[in-house]
DNA sequence: GACCCTCCCCTTAGGGGAGGGTC
DNA sequence: GACCCTCCCCTTAGGGGAGGGTC
């Protein structure tokens, strides 16, 4: 019967909760948890069962980002408005960070999907493709893009667009919009547009809505908007109303990442 | 009209993305992402808009903890399968971390939670609450509890149950449920039980049904459930059927976390 | 004047030994 | 023999300057 009896041994407590040994040494000093027991002659740390729990309290934290010193003295506290502070706080970093990891999981699957998409399409073909409505914010650019700063206009969209659209609470839904330039060819002329993506949540009357269907489109790394009369020519005869849109297609799996390719789209009516 | 044309300097980089100017230069240290272009002269970095992709993708992996080392020549390759499964990588990645941080999340509100029944009870009284229904995996240890091991007793009967529940993807249930030792007074004697709460949807034949209803309680840190007819004297007379049981209060915010409270709580019929 | 460069030093939460005692 | 101790060195993803050129 020694003050031992009922404690763990560090490796023992190690193996409850999960947490390394080196872990365990680096909390005392840091002051954050001290053993219950030290033996003073051989300097073995003995731990009590209750302690279980601040680790796996101090573990969570770890996980969150939150930084240890926060939580020094934290279980030695007798005011119980320390504790709640402490769990309220964790909780919003908890889920904020829940937050940023669902747009990093959107990210990962919608450029798989996307990649999956590309994957049976040959580069610089034409093929056709069903392609579901999408909603375009969209900004004329007159009769003619040849002449313009296509990245500042670009840029200038997003930013007015982000400024104009309550964003909040749908981030995930914003990654890998597409973006990029559009042209209208009617009987009454060609009109170009700048264009990003927005979610179907934010699509109003000031939107233009693209309609599904079968678009006829060719991806490369020179595709070039002004281009498309001639590169789908064959599909323009007789047509006097057609949709041209160009989007830089980043995530193709065909090119290197920092050669992207462009993906000219023709829809006819 | 030079290099730097359509190009962006490393701080309009830095402002779209989000990332730190030497966040982006420790990018090119690494080989991660070089500058679209290098003033020879000056040593200016410039950058292409679709490198702006890239720097968000960093950006995520970064939240997600994957090594930045993974994406060495990433950006490079020109083989779609190396993309594809850098994606499906991340995409478990960012799964797993969600996972874990709702853990976190529901400890801290469950804490909260626990906190915020506490509050208006003082310590070493007799009080009374509703107390919802609850699920516990017991074992029998006979008719007294005085001379066993109870860290022993607990320790072997959570080890039991997660061999014997599949607990898989309800891991954030599993925070913070009651343990204790749980005693039934009948006509027929009395039997005294470990246990560990389970949540309900893990609840079957084999697991006590704990009946919601007012239950008196009173929480210190010395309480014994051998104690508990004293204690509730007054609540006990006339009865011949009645349940005891003792949890570990850990998040009381009534005593320091290293002293945990006890609460004895009965029930009558 | 605002911006950018190159060093150089510093941080967090431990992991991985080496060398040596303890259960 | 398995466990534990104390140094001591190492890592990642940058941030924060100092001192000095560049737009």
């Amino acid at each position: 019967m020694n003050s031992k009896d009922g404690l763990l041994s560090i490796g023992e407590m190690a193996k409850l909760t999960g947490a390394g040994i080196q872990a365990l040494r680096y909390y005392e000093r840091k002051n954050i948890l001290k053993p219950a027991y030290v033996d003073s002659y051989s300097g073995y740390r003995y731990y009590s069962l209750e302690q279980s729990y601040f680790v796996d309290i101090i573990t969570v934290c770890v996980e969150l980002g939150i930084p240890l010193k926060e939580l020094k003295g934290l279980f030695e506290s007798e005011d119980p408005a320390v504790l709640s502070n402490f769990f309220l706080k964790n909780k919003e970093t908890a889920e904020k960070k829940i937050k940023i990891l669902k747009i990093g999981l959107s990210l990962m699957s919608k450029a798989l999907k996307k990649l999956e998409i590309n994957k049976p399409y040959k580069i610089r073909q034409i093929h056709a493709r069903e392609i579901p409505e999408k909603f375009y914010y969209v900004k004329p650019c007159g009769y003619s893009i040849r002449n313009i700063n296509r990245i500042k206009q670009l840029l200038e969209l997003q930013k007015q667009m982000k400024a104009e659209f309550d964003i909040n609470g749908i981030e995930e839904q914003l990654v890998l919009l597409e973006y990029g330039f559009l042209c209208e060819y009617s009987p009454r002329g060609i009109e170009y547009y700048v264009f990003t993506e927005i979610p179907k949540c934010l699509a109003n009357e000031s939107t233009k809505t693209i309609p599904s269907g079968t678009y006829f489109f060719r991806q490369d790394m020179n595709n070039k908007i002004e281009d498309a009369p001639a590169i789908f020519e064959q599909h323009i005869t007789n047509k006097d109303y057609f949709f041209v849109i160009e989007v830089e297609e980043l995530i193709s799996g065909k090119s290197r990442l920092n050669k992207p390719i462009h993906e000219l789209r023709l829809i006819t009516f």
